[in-house]
DNA sequence: GTATAACCAAGTAATTTAATAGGAATTAAA
DNA sequence: TTTAATTCCTATTAAATTACTTGGTTATAC
C-alpha cells in the first residue's frame, strides 16, 4: 500500500515546475538537479505526465516543459494518477468480476471496503491543487522548519 | 499503490471466520478451503492476525481460531493494518526524515500530501466495523447481485 | 552545423510478493 | 497411550515488479 517512486518524484518534479517556472520552457535537467533524481528516469516520469496533459514539451534548443494548464487547475489527484495508475486499493478488475460475478459473499462484501477506501483517497488527492503546493513551498522556503514538527505527528504507532 | 494478497485474503478470511464462528473454535483448514485461500499461507496472514490481537488460537485436535473481540470492536482498520502494516502512502521515515530534514523545500511539501492521504485512509477503514460487513454479507448470501452494480461504478476510467 | 534539448526502446540488478515445503509442538478423543 | 487433528515455526523459491541505466534518434534555436 504504498506509493512507488514513480508519485514521490513526479510529484516533487511538477511541483519543482509550478515554483521556478515563468513563461519559459524548462529543461529537464534542471529540474532533475535540483531535485536530486535521476535525469534519465525523470524522463520516463515526465512522458506520463505529457500524455496526461499536464504538462506540455518544447523540443530542440532552448526546449523544456511547461505546466498544461494554470497550477489551480492541476491537482494532486491528476498528478498522482498520471504517474501511478488508478489509486484504488485493488486492480480495477477485481473490484468488478474478481473469482466469478460474486460466487462468494465475502469476497462480495469486501468490493464496498475496497471501494470506500479508494473514494476517500480520491477525494482527498483531489481537494489538493497543485498552486496550494506552490504557494506552502514558497512560505517554506522563506522560513525552514515550521512543517516538519508537524509532519512528525504521522508517525506514531497509533496513526488514528 | 495496491494492498497486496495479504490484506485482500486476511479480511476476507476475518469475515469469514466472523460470519460462521459460534462459540466453537473454526479450523483453518476450513476458512481456507470456503476462501479457496491456500491453507498454508493463510497460516503466515493468520499468524500476524494473532499477534495484533485480532484472533485468539486454541491449539490441538478441535482446536482452531475464534475473534478476540466482539466483531463491533474490530475495525477494518485494524485487521488491515494487522496484515500490511502501515497504511501511509510512504514509509513513515520519509515522512520525518527523508533526505535530510526538509533540505528540498519541495519535498517537505509533499510530505503533507502524504499526511492527508495517510489520514483519509485511516479514517475510512476505521469507520468500517467488522460487524457492519457480518450483516452485510448475510444480507448478501440471502438475495445476491444487489452489491455488484454499485461496485462497478468504481471502474470507469474518470473515478471522480 | 552544432549544441541542446526532447523523445524512445531495451536491458538489468535488486527487491518484494506470493506462495510452497517440511517439520515440530500441542491436545482432544479413541 | 496412541493417533489424528491442529496450530506453530522457519526456510526456500519462482515470478513479478521496481527503479533505474544505456544507448540511441529526432527536432530546433542559435
Amino acid at each position: 500500500m504504498k506509493l512507488s517512486t514513480k508519485g514521490r518524484y513526479g510529484l516533487r518534479a511538477v511541483l519543482d515546475l509550478a515554483v521556478h517556472a515563468d513563461d519559459e520552457a524548462m529543461a529537464l535537467s534542471q529540474i532533475a538537479e535540483r531535485q536530486s533524481i535521476s535525469m534519465n528516469y525523470l524522463e520516463q516520469l515526465i512522458a506520463k505526465l505529457k500524455k496526461a496533459g499536464i504538462v506540455t514539451s518544447i523540443r530542440g534548443a532552448q526546449g523544456g516543459y511547461k505546466l498544461a494548464l494554470p497550477a489551480e487547475e492541476i491537482s494532486v489527484g491528476d498528478i498522482l494518477r498520471a504517474l501511478e495508475g488508478d489509486l484504488s486499493p485493488v486492480d480495477c478488475s477485481l473490484v468488478t468480476s474478481n473469482e466469478g460475478i460474486c460466487s462468494n459473499a465475502d469476497s462480495c462484501v469486501t468490493k464496498y471496503v475496497w471501494k470506500r477506501i479508494s473514494d476517500s483517497i480520491n477525494d482527498a488527492v483531489d481537494t489538493i491543487k497543485l498552486s496550494e503546493l506552490v504557494a506552502e513551498s514558497r512560505k517554506v522556503q522563506a522560513g525552514i522548519g515550521t512543517t516538519d514538527t508537524k509532519a512528525k505527528q504521522t508517525c506514531g504507532n497509533s496513526v488514528k
